[in-house]
DNA sequence: TCCATCTGTCATCAAACTGTAACATTGACT
DNA sequence: AGTCAATGTTACAGTTTGATGACAGATGGA
């Protein structure tokens, strides 16, 4: 099996060679790049198989950059992390919005770093289509995805940025059972520390914005002793 | 849900009583050690599910119980928080060469060494992120392993957490038989000490939901003096 | 700065679940 | 048929789980 190439995009040298060096040592061989508009270039000639990509960049934001590669077709499927400083919040919905396959917020373990590309690399094999649903919707709800607005039959409904994120990746896995734990893991990331109970608290605020019977909720689905789960839309 | 083992390893003996008093308190049990060379009897006999290590040890240095650890296969995916006084190199710490899983600096908060030992405990035991079948279909019986719904004749049924665990198990090996104590092993989990008359008590249940004669059985099916199967879908 | 919002934790409560024990039934074998 | 062991059935009490409301710290904007 031959090792995939990692394209490092970041201003800043001794992350870019700090990730590199720990990349090569792994086995993987390394594009690099320190701004924003070569990216494109970078991409186009050495057809990397994953981007590592900084939020902060001179020249074109992360952001940015990441939606133009979406918005090309040849490039779209490329698996992107996205490297952000910490307390940019908001930024991290709109990267997984944007199309980020995962983040990291700095300071970052490099050794989960490196986790992480394996895992996404090997998602990326195996579902080669990972197409991004803009729109969603299911009995008299309906979620824009790029735009982050919610509506209950036709009236628009405003969640918190957790409750956003939670229905959000609950909806795009309709069906699907989550436990507490999974839930921490995707919808709050792995650098939070927090009590599984704290999912508890957010299903039922969701619910309450979301759900006309709390007693018999149609969305958000209770597993007791499994988790929670959106409702199966088939 | 059974709780985790913590071994605690600092020479330190006050830090040890906190730590330990504290994470007695959270429900977690606790095994101590106060230098680096008693440490791995410590982990071969008593199985810790996670290590808070001390970087300076009397006998052995914190990083090198860390590499030890790693470099046997057995212990090797042992995870291990890091306590370090201010100032020591953590690049070293985590990621690149040793291979801790986290870090603190001393002083630090109890708390948020609970947290993140909770956090840590969390990532390592959902670490099964295997491919198993998703769908289930015999005899107008249909299973949803990811969606943990169930349905007989196209009627959802509502099973309780355990019947949902055993109907998977048992469907998932088809024409296997197990005795009680396997189905206890496997179903429950090896650290459940409860009667093996239970099992009957559950299949009992299991059937009066999923089966329509209970005289005989289509789905579950005893074998006397053996045990349980699911019936051969062959 | 103050105020509103958001988040995570906790204590509490009701409902659902589970294990046990006692009793009933079945099946194998004499 | 009679006997014994294995299995089925039922009721019950203790435990677990999820829902809920309140609260304090954090965050961000005016």
């Amino acid at each position: 099996m031959f090792m995939s190439k990692i394209l490092i995009v970041d201003d800043e040298r001794d992350i870019v060679e700090l990730l590199s060096y720990n990349l090569e040592k792994e086995g993987f061989s390394i594009v690099k790049a320190y701004d924003g508009v070569s990216v494109f270039n970078v991409i186009a000639t050495k057809k990397p198989d994953l981007m590592i990509l900084d939020l902060m960049l001179p020249g074109m934001n992360g952001l940015d950059v990441c939606k133009k590669v979406r918005a090309n077709p040849a490039t779209a499927g490329l698996p992107v992390i996205m490297l952000t400083a910490k307390g940019e919040e908001l930024d991290k919905i709109i990267g997984l919005e944007i199309g980020a396959d995962d983040y990291m917020t700095k300071p970052f373990s490099v050794k989960e770093l490196i986790a992480r590309v394996r895992t996404i690399l090997r998602r990326s094999q195996d579902k080669p289509e990972t197409k991004l649903t803009e729109a969603f919707h299911y009995k008299g709800l309906a979620i824009n995805y790029a735009s982050c607005a919610v509506k209950i039959d036709s009236k628009p409904v405003t969640l918190s940025p957790m409750e956003l994120k939670l229905l959000f990746f609950l909806s795009r896995n309709p069906g699907r059972v989550y436990s507490r734990n999974q839930l921490l893991d995707h919808v709050w990331g792995d650098d939070t520390f927090i009590t599984d109970r704290a999912v508890d608290v957010h299903i039922r605020r969701l619910r309450s914005q979301i759900e006309k019977d709390m007693e018999n909720p149609r969305y958000i689905l209770t597993i007791r002793g499994f988790g929670y789960k959106f409702a199966d839309t088939k």
